[in-house]
DNA sequence: GACGCTATCGACGGACTGTCGAACGAGTCA
DNA sequence: TGACTCGTTCGACAGTCCGTCGATAGCGTC
């Protein structure tokens, strides 16, 4: 008796919504094992949207899923395993999105950066239950923190990679190591964005966020300080 | 038969550590309640130096401070009670930081903007365990939410005040509203901090993220954004 | 010396977790 | 046809943690 985790991720990897495969007309008796998977994710994400993740619990997923606890163990390790593999899907459309938009030309500056980071504030929008049960499961669990140390180690390698180039253009001014600026800027995109999403503690509100985050990048990357 | 808490909050708001009042010679048989409180609250903060806030139990707690699990209640609700003793310790000891670094006359704007992160980067880096425990609360006790949400909003508006200054002083130039600008760079060391604390994720080293938080602080205060 | 306040703990009930082992249905192969 | 496997399911168990109730014990005091 052995889980079907990791399984599940890599189907998840490589699939995009909407794609499942055939099995439309025919039905076997008793639900397959992936129609089981898919309840569970399912009712994961709908139970994120009334109440936050440690309120869940395996039992929640199990009756929504209509199965049984010990059932569920058969499909996922944990609680954590199911929004793991959520996250997987939304990594990878994070990373559709950002290849999408990096390949559109801008017409400055100003419009590629705000592209860039209205790409990542969208996604993240889009969803939000998920996002907020992300930053809430990553003090908890090892798997979900590296997940997230590898997405935005990625984000803001990309990002110093175009500080840099801006540089070499002569478009920025020096400054500090680009990759730092960058790894500031966007964890302060992150903070900014839980805070707004969430609504505790100070926020920017969402109509105007994206603005206001663009103005602190382009004064970062391309203004200077005054000296004393 | 009615918990202690909230006076405990009150002794703890007015107390400086050092100042216990006298009983030093004199014992009675049994160590009083205020010893007992203080054992429970040293016990947390050395357990929290060695494994997160989650994985430390209201039994551990109560062992830690020779009492049984039940006893414990008789002085605090509940775990997240005790954190948010220590932590209305902290925030009282990084108001006076605070105020005592606000008092000292600058040499100019960059030295004086250097201070005020200083500050606030070496008073939570003198309780990196907390810190660390505070974030992870965040998600599972409102209480905790709340004085935080109370703390770093006093924390931005007190930036933004300083913002407002340095622009009708002609010193800084027009922008998106105070307010905003400080919630995002009050956003950005929050997050920055948490992760060179923690060490996971993307994180500037501790020895330079003073000073290149510092650099994005300057120039998005005093530097002007490229038109497109 | 009876009363009340502070402090203490054993024991209980409840929520949740993760696992073991039995069982059941569907397909396959002798 | 029966036996054997494999994927799937769940009842029941053991374990951890939590918060509370009720009994009790010392100390001050009126």
């Amino acid at each position: 008796m052995v889980s079907r985790n990791g399984c599940v991720r890599l189907f998840f990897g490589g699939d995009r919504p909407g794609e499942r495969s055939l099995p439309r007309g025919r039905r076997t008796a008793r639900p397959s094992g992936d129609d089981r998977e898919l309840a569970i994710l399912a009712t994961a994400e709908r139970l994120l949207t009334e109440k936050p993740l440690s309120a869940i619990s395996v039992d929640d997923l199990a009756r929504g899923a209509g199965i049984s606890r010990p059932t569920f163990y058969f499909y996922f390790a944990s609680k954590d395993a199911v929004l793991l593999t959520l996250l997987d899907r939304v990594v990878a459309e994070a990373d559709a999105a950002t290849l999408d938009a990096s390949l559109l030309p801008a017409a400055g500056p100003r419009e590629g950066w705000r592209r860039t980071i209205t790409t990542y504030y969208e996604t993240f929008r889009a969803h939000r239950a998920l996002t907020l049960a992300w930053a809430e499961a990553r003090s908890s669990s090892a798997e979900i923190r590296e997940l997230w140390a590898r997405v935005s180690g990625d984000w803001a390698r990309r990002c110093a990679v175009a500080i840099e180039a801006e540089r070499a253009r002569g478009a920025a001014p020096p400054g500090p190591p680009a990759l730092d600026l960058a790894i500031l800027l966007t964890s302060m995109n992150e903070r900014a964005l839980y805070a707004t999403f969430s609504g505790d503690g100070p926020a920017v509100d969402e109509a105007g966020v994206v603005e206001v985050l663009l103005e602190v990048w382009l004064r970062t990357i391309y203004g200077v300080s005054p000296a004393d």
